[in-house]
DNA sequence: ATGGTCGCTTGGCGA
């Protein structure tokens, strides 16, 4: 079983992109965010045809936007909606993998926050607290079960220090200030939530997702952040074979400022 | 300290 999670920042403009990932990578599902298209847009047809006739869609005009697609039926799809806002940050559906049998994954899209780290004086980053203890509060209500679970998705913030390219010159700003980070270990708690990434490579490894568009020489200023994450119950944890940032799609022709994440997953007896 | 670049959509917002 291959999951990827992927902020490919318009799913319409970057359709040569997810062909390339399909064709190299071959996963069974690609969650994406930021796809910025109305459901009734979404380009369902040439997606089918590269493999995904599953496809569970949630988009609103310009903004957002996240899907699930997959090889596989999705059973149960639901849209959930945070802090009042129907704004298409939040889909999950359950899949039965003919190896690792039945997975329910969450994907999301966590508001990015804006620019100053003050909820007094900035709606947006107020926004993504609440969006995070809403989300927390209510995965404390889902009771602990033998269910195999995935979170994953654009969580906009990087926790630790090796998540970011200088933890001195980022502590103040948004996406690895202390109490995102609290706040995103609160939801990590809640479920409770393995880093599926961070199981597999070493927690003082500097690991990015993200390189900003504004850099004219992304690769080799390298001030990227971790903002993509893939999160598994514990039933999962043993069954992570491999795990995947794909640093060279931010190479590719007009490509994401995100790459993809990849996780592989092996049935263990 | 500021601006740098994208995508959606056509003036400006959000990242």
């Amino acid at each position: 079983m291959i999951v990827v999670s992927w902020n490919i920042n318009s799913v319409r403009i970057r359709l040569q992109h997810l062909k390339r990932l399909v064709d190299e990578m071959n996963p069974d599902v690609v969650c994406l965010q930021e796809t910025k298209v109305v459901a009734e847009s979404f380009p369902h047809n040439i997606i089918s045809d590269l493999g995904f006739p599953y496809q569970a869609v949630a988009g609103i005009k310009s903004y957002n936007g996240v899907a699930i697609l997959s090889k596989y039926e999705l059973l149960n799809t639901k849209v959930q909606n945070w802090c009042k806002k129907e704004d298409a940050r939040h889909i999950s559906s359950t899949i039965n993998f003919p190896d690792m049998g039945k997975v329910e994954i969450h994907n999301l899209y966590v508001p990015a926050g804006g620019d100053l780290p003050d909820t007094r004086k900035n709606e947006k980053f107020a926004h993504k607290l609440s969006f995070l203890n809403e989300l927390s509060k209510w995965q404390k209500t889902q009771s602990e079960n033998s269910t195999k679970k995935i979170l994953l998705g654009d969580l906009n913030i990087a926790p630790l220090e090796s998540d970011v390219w200088s933890h001195k010159q980022l502590m103040n700003v948004v996406s690895h200030t202390e109490i995102e980070i609290l706040a995103l270990r609160d939801l990590q708690n809640a479920g409770p939530w393995i880093d599926a990434v961070r199981e597999l490579i070493p927690k003082d490894e500097k690991l990015f997702s993200w390189w900003s568009y504004r850099s004219r020489d992304w690769e080799k200023n390298n001030r990227g952040r971790r903002l993509d994450h893939i999160w598994v119950t514990e039933n999962l944890k043993n069954s992570i074979e491999k795990i995947q940032l794909l640093k060279e799609a931010r190479n590719w022709e007009k490509p994401s400022d995100h790459v993809p994440v990849i996780a592989t997953f092996k049935a263990r007896k």
